[in-house]
DNA sequence: TGTACATCAGTGAACGCGCGTTCACTGATGTAC
DNA sequence: TGTACATCAGTGAACGCGCGTTCACTGATGTAC
């Protein structure tokens, strides 16, 4: 008979605990030669196991793959929202930036990780349903720091009236565009979640893929030869973008 | 005793001739299967040839691969650069617009190819200096408009005041940073140039790497299910940019 | 113009490799009565 | 508490595959005199 739960037989325990090994195994491995390289043949002949017995706890090399990118994207996701909750001061414009930076750290450490779930994707792999919550962390962390910032008055002229700058240049959002922000922001609400403008939370949007594109020219080598080393330039390009976004 | 130039021996227009059509059917199962999945044997069974055959033309795979990886640079570049010549009005900011557009269509027409470039680099390979001039083309096609907007007064605000807007909010470029972007403009300076502040220079490359990371994440499926299909949101995010680096 | 030799393209077989996955099996751990 | 049976983990051999690269070779194309 189970026991109800928090009590483990021995063969669970041993179960979990290898199901852990392997993939810590394989993401070293990951990490060591990439995820092309990466071989449930050699997992196993580092774990002394033989590679027929993997197969009692993945049932394919892409269900291992698809558990290394899920960790990943939570990997990230937790650093991003670990620094949001730790940021001093715990204004706006400093919890995006400690957010980006964390990011930054996190994909500068775990290159392969990275490149796993941000570069492109692996040929024949088709990401399972399962990595879409663990792959919204990161998102929902920034549109969690926006909101936050509406409600206690952070976001600079919430009604968008501070965007259209000098030269009354900077464009309003159409409406194709604001109903998909729409769409989205409705997705996002918790029940008591202030209303984002869409012109921010589009800019937001913005901000979020230029964040992605720098890591990961810096990651790929589209920098070298000029804005290497990046750090500075990175500081300063989200300290642009916190304003741009229109966090204070 | 060889032909001066231009006149070619039947063996050398062969040879010629076969060399691009390797390369082209390369191409083909790039497009088809990724950079992984490209095979020296499946090229070469496509052409009716035994697959050493092929090494009279690249000495090795990653050659093959090095020569497919010139050719996608090539082409975004021809892109950016065809579509800047043309843009109407030849203003700044259309010609800016024009050019990201332009990298979207190829690299939407063209995924593998994209990938093979600015996805994460292929494992094991690495890539030799002949690929640093085509891969200088896109971004230097935008130092070019720049440079041509100060030089025509389509640069709002050429010596940076424009950018510390509402609330002083804007961070200056750093001296470090600075630095960087001289030495980068003078790489790219010709004989009559004119300077472009460092600021633009600075928003220049962070609206490059927006554009790119926005492509990436479009073609990489971080879209899925929000802001899909995402012209609204280019369109969108292009003006802004533009209007960003201070370009009219 | 014709012959002797050198260059080169393409062949076919082979080397050595590692991979994912399946399958019948042994032996240990857990369960029911 | 003890026995009979079911579940599960791990083994070892095998299947079938495709890959990059090398090598000695044949025959055609080009070159020198």
């Amino acid at each position: 008979m189970n026991p109800p739960n928090a009590v483990l037989t021995a063969r669970e325990r041993a179960r979990a605990e290898l199901t852990r090994e392997i993939k810590d195994e394989a993401s070293r491995q990951l990490a060591a030669v990439g995820a092309d390289g990466l071989s449930l043949r050699a997992v196993a002949r580092s774990l002394g196991m033989v590679s027929s017995a993997l197969y009692r706890y993945f049932p394919s090399r892409d269900d291992l793959l698809t558990a290394l990118i899920i960790d990943a994207y939570n990997a990230v996701g937790s650093a991003a929202e670990e620094a949001i909750a730790i940021a001093t001061p715990p204004a706006a414009r400093a919890r995006w930036a400690a957010a980006s930076r964390a990011i930054r750290a996190w994909a500068l450490a775990n290159p392969h990780q990275y490149a796993l779930i941000y570069g492109s994707p692996v040929p024949g792999y088709r990401a399972p349903a399962a990595t879409i919550a663990p792959a919204s962390r990161v998102p929902l962390a920034f549109v969690r720091v926006l909101r936050d910032a509406v409600s206690v008055g952070e976001l600079i002229a919430s009604d968008g009236a501070w965007w259209g700058t000098v030269d009354g240049a900077a464009p309003p959002v159409e409406d194709s565009l604001a109903g998909q922000a729409a769409a989205l922001a409705a997705a996002l609400a918790e029940a008591d979640a202030p209303d984002v403008p869409a012109e921010a939370l589009v800019r937001a949007v913005i901000a979020w893929t230029q964040l992605f594109g720098m890591i990961s020219f810096e990651l790929f080598g589209q920098f070298v030869g000029s804005f290497e080393p990046a750090d500075a330039f990175f500081e300063h390009a989200v300290a642009q973008l916190t304003v741009f976004v229109g966090l204070r």
